[in-house]
DNA sequence: AAGCACAGCAACCGCACGCAA
DNA sequence: GTTGCGTGCGGTTGCTGTGCT
């Protein structure tokens, strides 16, 4: 199986797997532009990262995920979304590869069974009570992060009901409280019908990933039966002063 | 036993980003 | 400011294994 270029494609023989390890042994990760030549193998260097990544590193964790991973993996997603680098940073061992996978075949058909539930749910509930649509999401030229000028659909107008609490002025341990509650799993429906709680003021997730995602790039990791690194993973004054910088 | 359908996973592809020149 | 290069990421494809008829 071989491209137009020469150089193979498919599936990784052994052989090549030993070649790529001891590449990576001797010279480290990174650099890979320079693997097809020093390391004689045939792959394109995509291919030869992909295959470090998802299969040959040694901390990788083979096999199904436990129910805590799994938990993790959903709650995570409710907060970043399809950043599937940044949820398999914080499940240790495991790839973006093998949490996009997961969600695929495992848990996008139970999500999406799940939301509709949400929807008819949150549908019977309008039906009482009058709820405001407000956008929860962000395009990428969201022009209030590089600092320009906003248009009233992207930017985060105080709502007209007249409640401003905004986190930059909760005390600390609403702050710990409101994050914490962002990876409840109530949290959906507490939103829709709590429209007046301070989560309203709050970035949409797509923008909270948009921000954290470079600062959780470093690979770091947390304990995932530590609570208390959850309260880490939120509580950010730094971060906080930026998103409520002008 | 053979054929088929489906699920799971590895790998590919295209795009976006960061950085240096 | 622009361009080119290297890298990383997410979406998608296609192969393989397994279960069912």
């Amino acid at each position: 199986m071989e491209s137009s270029l020469g150089v193979r494609k498919g599936a990784w023989t052994e052989e090549e797997d030993l070649l790529l390890r001891q590449y990576v042994h001797k010279y480290g990760e990174g650099k890979w532009y320079q693997i097809p030549l020093r390391a004689g193998l045939n792959r394109c260097r995509k291919s030869c990262r992909l295959r470090w990544l998802n299969y040959l590193k040694p901390n990788i964790k083979r096999g199904g995920f436990t129910a805590d991973e799994v938990d993790l993996m959903i709650k995570l997603h409710k907060l970043l979304g399809n950043r599937w680098a940044l949820i398999a940073g914080r499940l240790p061992g495991r790839t973006a590869n093998d949490v996009k996978n997961y969600w695929n075949t495992h848990l996008q058909k139970k999500e999406i069974s799940r939301n509709k539930d949400a929807k008819e749910k949150a549908q019977d509930i309008v039906k009482v009570k009058v709820i405001k649509p407000r956008p929860r999401t962000f395009t990428k030229n969201f022009t209030w992060l590089s600092g320009k000028p906003t248009t009233t659909a992207e930017s985060f107008e105080p709502e007209d009901n007249g409640i401003s609490i905004s986190p930059a002025i909760m005390g600390s341990e609403s702050r710990i409280k409101w994050w914490e509650s962002l990876l409840d799993d109530k949290e959906d429906d507490e939103r829709a019908t709590c429209n007046t709680s301070a989560l309203d003021k709050e970035p949409s997730r797509d923008l909270w990933a948009e921000k954290i995602a470079p600062e959780a790039k470093g690979g770091d990791t947390f304990d995932v039966g530590d609570p208390s690194c959850l309260a880490d993973f939120s509580f950010d004054m730094s971060l906080w002063e930026f998103l409520n910088a002008d």
